[in-house]
DNA sequence: CTGTTAGCGCGTTCAA
DNA sequence: TTGAACGCGCTAACAG
C-alpha cells in the first residue's frame, strides 16, 4: 500500500486502464457499473485519485498560477492593499479551479532558479524595481505574465492606475492653497532609507510605482506655481504609520511646517495626523493632509485620498494570467481610480 | 520556436541527454566545455531550464508545500494573525527552495477535488471545524499534513498552543476579584451568527480552538468559584473589533454590566475597550479586560493578553510537512504560549 | 566525465 | 462505451 497507481486500481477493478482515468476525469463517459467498480477498487486499495504532476505533465497545464512577490514576505503580507490583492487573485483562481503558488523573493541567488523552476501556468508580478531580475527569467519562462504596478516590460501584461495621473489630482487637492507643499513617500531605493529630502529627482528612483507618484506630484506643484525644489518629501523606509508620524513630526517641528502633507498611503497620512494633533496643528485649516488607497482608517480618519481596488486589480491580473496569450492584447487599459474628497483638505 | 525540450537542446549542443540534464541539476559532474555548449544552446533554442511538471514527475517531489486556508480568504488575510502564519511558512519554504500553494476553500463542491489535485508534496491546514470534509481529503493524499490550531486528527500533525490552559491562565487574570465576568468569543457555528449567550456549552462547538478556549475560560470561572451559567458570552461573527466594540456596548448598557471581559482575540479586546471608554467605565478599575495573541494593538492599548507566535507555529508546521514521515512522531510538542500583564487587568 | 536504458503515471489517439 | 498503444519531458541507475 505504498504507492497506488490508476492501473491497479484498473486492474482490481476489472477494466482497462482509460475506463478508470475516464472515471476521474469524465465521468458521464463511463457507464454507471463500470464507474462504481472502478471507485470501490479505488476506495478499497486507497487511491487518491490521479497523480497531479503526472497529470499536468500529460496535459501540459498545471492548473496554477504563480504570484511572485518580492523581498520580505513580511512586508507583503503587513501591507493590507497587498492582501486585498491577492484575495482578488485567490477569487479568479478558485473560480477557474485553479492554485496559486506563492513564491517569496528573498533577495538571495536562488530566487531566480526558484522562480524558473515553478510549476505554474503563468505569473502574476508584485510591483517591484526597474532592473529586478525575476522580471527576466519570468519572461524567460514564456508563460503568460502580468506586472501589477510596474514596471512595464516588454512581452509582459501590465495591470496598474496611472500612478502619475492620479498623484497629480491628489497634489492638486491637496496642495490648493498651501505655500509650504510637503510629500511622504515610499522608498527610493532598495536600500530603504528613511530620510528627508527637497524636490528629489524622481528619475532615477527604481520602483516605478513611487517614480511615477513623484512625478505626478511634481506635476501637481508645478499646476499650482509651486517649486518643486521647494517641496519637502519625508521618505519612510517602510509603509508604517508609527515611521511617518515621527518623520512628520520633525517637519512640524521645522521653522517652516508644511502646510499641505500629500502621503502615498493611508497608513502613512494616518501617521501625519498624528504626528499634526500632537503637534497642535489643526487639519485642514493649518495642514491639509492626503493618502492613498482608500483603506478603511482612511474612512474613519475622514482622509482626503486616492481611491482604487486592489481587488479588482488582483482579479484583472489572475484573469489576464489565465489568458492563453500574453495579456499584450490592445495595451491593458489603465485600471480606474478616483479621488475621495473628505475632511482632511481644505 | 514553440517548446524546446532538453533532447532538442542537448542534440543542438552535441552532448547527450544526460549531458545537458545534469547541467542543469550537477553542474559540478559536467566538464565546463560541455556546461558551457549547453548553456550556449539552450540561450540560443530559449530553453527557459527542465519543465517543471515533468521534473516533479520524475523525481516524485513538487517541491512545493500546499496551505488550505478555510472559507473566505479575504478573511484568512485579514487577520494579521493569519498572516504571520503563512510568513513563517512562506520562511521556511523559500529557505528549502520549496514553493507554497494556497488553497482556497470556498465552501463549493469542488474543494475536496481541488485539494486531492494539489501537487504538493505536503499539506498545512489552518485551523477548521471538526467535520471539515477537507481534513479527509488531506489525509487521504497520505502526504505529510499538519493541522494547525486543531481539530486534531489520526495520521495528521497537529500545531497548536494548548488552548485550554492559556484560556484558564487568562481567565485567571481577567476574572480575578470580579462579580460578573464575560466573555467574547469567536463564532461557535459555521454559521457565524453575532449573538449574546449565557454560559453556553462549549461541547457542541465545532471549531477546536474556539471551544478549548471556551473550556478554559469556564475552567477559570470555576477555579474562583463563579458559575459558569452566569457568564455572559458575547458571540461575535468576525475577528472584528467593530462588532465587538458594538456587542460589548450592550453588555455595558445591561442592568448587570460586566466587570471583567476576556476576548479571545486582541482586534476584539481593542472593540471592548472602546466600548468602556465610550460608557464611562474605567479600566481595569471598574472593569477588567484581557485578549489573545499579543498583536501591535496590545501593547499600544496596555492589554493584558496571551502572546503565541503564529510565525513560529506556522515554521513549525512548514517543517514538520517537509518531513518525510508524518509528523505523529512522538506526539507533537504543544507550542509556547504565555500571559503578557500589562495595565487593562487587575 | 559522459552515455544508454528504462521508466515516472497519466491521457490523447485511434481502433473496436 | 471500452481498450491498446504510445509518449508527455525528464532523470535515477547503471554502465563505460
Amino acid at each position: 500500500m505504498k504507492r497506488v497507481t490508476l492501473a491497479q486500481v484498473a486492474e482490481a477493478a476489472g477494466v482497462s486502464v482509460m475506463t478508470a482515468s475516464y472515471t476521474y476525469n469524465r465521468p458521464a463517459r463511463v457507464s454507471d457499473d463500470a464507474r462504481a467498480r472502478v471507485l470501490a477498487a479505488a476506495d478499497r486499495l486507497g487511491y487518491a485519485g490521479p497523480d497531479p504532476s503526472a497529470r499536468s505533465l500529460r496535459r501540459g497545464s498545471t492548473r496554477t498560477l504563480g504570484v511572485v512577490l518580492g523581498e520580505h514576505l513580511t512586508y507583503a503580507f503587513d501591507d493590507p492593499q497587498a492582501v486585498r490583492f491577492l484575495a482578488g487573485i485567490a477569487d479568479v483562481c478558485a473560480g477557474a479551479g485553479y492554485g496559486m503558488t506563492i513564491l517569496p523573493i528573498t533577495g538571495a541567488d536562488d530566487d531566480v532558479p526558484r522562480v524558473r523552476a515553478a510549476a505554474v501556468d503563468g505569473f502574476i508580478v508584485w510591483t517591484t524595481a526597474d532592473d529586478d531580475p525575476v522580471l527576466a527569467a519570468v519572461r524567460s519562462t514564456k508563460r503568460p505574465a502580468v506586472v501589477h504596478g510596474g514596471p512595464a516590460v516588454a512581452g509582459l501584461g501590465l495591470v496598474s492606475i496611472d500612478n502619475r495621473a492620479a498623484a497629480r489630482a491628489i497634489g492638486a487637492v491637496a496642495f490648493a492653497g498651501a505655500r509650504r507643499p510637503a510629500v511622504v513617500s515610499f522608498p527610493l531605493s532598495r536600500e530603504r532609507i528613511s530620510t528627508v529630502v527637497r524636490g528629489p529627482d524622481p528619475a532615477p528612483v527604481l520602483f516605478p510605482v513611487t517614480r511615477e507618484r513623484l512625478e505626478g506630484y511634481r506635476d501637481a506643484a508645478d499646476d499650482l506655481g509651486l517649486a518643486w525644489t521647494d517641496v519637502t518629501v519625508a521618505v519612510c523606509s517602510r509603509n508604517d504609520g508609527a515611521e511617518a508620524a515621527r518623520l512628520a513630526a520633525a517637519l512640524f517641528d521645522a521653522t517652516d511646517p508644511p502646510d499641505a502633507v500629500a502621503a502615498m498611503g493611508d497608513l502613512l497620512a494616518a501617521g501625519v495626523l498624528d504626528a499634526a494633533r500632537a503637534a497642535g496643528r489643526a487639519v485642514p485649516s493649518q495642514v491639509a493632509v492626503t493618502g492613498w488607497d482608500d483603506a478603511a482608517v482612511a474612512a474613519d480618519l475622514g482622509l482626503t485620498t486616492v481611491a482604487q481596488s486592489l481587488r479588482d486589480q488582483g482579479a484583472a491580473c489572475a484573469r489576464a494570467a489565465l489568458g492563453a496569450t500574453p495579456a499584450r492584447s490592445a495595451g491593458p487599459p489603465a485600471a480606474p481610480w478616483s479621488i475621495v474628497r473628505r475632511g482632511s483638505t481644505r
